[in-house]
DNA sequence: GGGTGTCTATAACATAAGTTATGAATAACT
DNA sequence: AGTTATTCATAACTTATGTTATAGACACCC
């Protein structure tokens, strides 16, 4: 899972028409994988922000241990999602990052990332509206941990997992491996794990979620789209007119 | 209230060696300042991304609309914000802003933003670092609405508003003026209007916050910061190390 | 293969926060 | 100035979620 796969062939990015040397520079963030094995931790919060890393395999999450002794979890981050860019422009981490499972993750520097800024403008908004559609996710929960119940942070959470990993292909049967913990699922959604387990139990009984140990299945995706009213505008992914207006001038 | 008031002054940008060139493009984005009344709505929710405004005087507030007939408040806005880089890289709105007071706003364009992004990678990437400055600001009430009491939420508000009024010079006498109504506290803070005035009450027992209508007090600045354990990372503007490298190459 | 720990389900109980209601204080309007 | 509409404080009651406890299922390890 390569970042050409992900940031430009979504649909993001010139629509299938980089030029080669945008193709190199994005490729060049990828060139020292690292294998990292399941509760790794990359970095710790308030480490020194020294680099970013592109998930090649498994899940990773960010997370803020709190003074009262509990975990928020941030955000989970599958195969291709870039890690880190939370923290640009901050001297230290705002959150740490640990490996959910075995995975593979490519680190790249400030450095590689400045290049870039300065080598493709065009390359560089597109990294930057990836950065902004991530953040986006974030206030979507920050939406649901306000105003929403638990039934429906849970339904949000799985269907938002859902869509991101059928477009990475990682969905079969309407299912999909799910290797968060229930505690951490509640830790993401500001939940009790005894809570998050009656909430799947009351999905369950509903027909909505089905899950098995680390398998999750969604019966009848649509009901639970609905059920959560799912805005899916933050998840679209193609670029304003004025966009790609820019992205053309600048090759 | 300038950008260059702000968004340089604070340390961020050039640390005061910005190019009369870098000057005149942020100057470019405060041409055209506009009376807002309260109450305006600047845009709604799903409404096309045409442009993005500097706050000059008055506060402003994003919002979401919800299919259970509440609200969630994402940010206020105070001057010298920059509002709706959230949604840069979008097609639509993923929020609606409308103004808490009367003030006064200067609308700039997508191709304003693209011209400043050609000609200033390092004005660029100050702006950017803004962005994500805002953004964490959101990540921290993510986690106070995730793992946080009612008072730890409100105190928290507080405090960091405080925080970032002291920086525009807006803070006398460890007091301020405070335009939102307790609902609207409560939207934001993702809590009813009745129980935000129950923790207003418990807060003022507690000799924390002084508050009479549209003021707001906190006699012990300090007491509360440790009482909400402020993490001041993500409100420290200064720049990493190759940040500063960078734009020094940049000119 | 039996011990050991982690994860999950469920129950019983505790509590923070939501809801509804009411009156007082303030602001806005004519 | 009197009327009306907001906003706020407080009380009484309800409910969702947290907490603690227990037991079964599965994974891991020597």
């Amino acid at each position: 899972m390569t970042l050409l796969d992900t940031v430009v062939m979504r649909g993001l990015g010139l629509h299938g028409a980089l030029s080669p040397e945008d193709k190199a520079l994005l490729l060049g963030l990828e060139l020292n994988p690292k294998r990292v094995s399941a509760g790794e931790v990359l970095w710790q919060e308030a480490a020194d922000v020294d680099l970013f890393c592109v998930v090649k395999e498994g899940w990773a999450y960010s997370y803020r241990n709190l003074g009262n002794g509990s975990m928020q979890i941030l955000k989970v981050y599958l195969p291709g999602d870039i890690i880190g860019m939370r923290d640009f422009g901050f001297s230290r981490r705002l959150a740490g990052v640990a490996m959910i499972n075995d995975g593979v993750v490519s680190p790249f520097t400030y450095q590689q990332l400045f290049d870039l800024f300065g080598h493709s403008p065009a390359l560089a908004s597109c990294l930057i509206a990836t950065t902004v559609r991530q953040q986006a996710m974030l206030t979507e929960r920050l939406v649901y941990l306000g105003r929403y119940a638990a039934h429906e942070r849970l339904a949000h959470f799985l269907y938002e997992l859902y869509l991101r990993l059928q477009r990475i292909g990682a969905i079969e049967d309407n299912g999909f491996a799910m290797p968060l913990s229930q505690e951490q699922i509640g830790d993401a959604l500001g939940l009790s794990a005894v809570h998050v387990s009656r909430t799947f139990s009351m999905l369950r009984d509903e027909g909505l979620v089905q899950r098995d140990r680390q398998h999750v299945a969604l019966p009848d995706p649509d009901a639970l789209a609905r059920l959560v009213e799912f805005n899916d505008t933050y998840i679209d992914e193609s670029l304003p007119p004025a966009f790609q207006a820019f992205q053309k001038l600048e090759r």
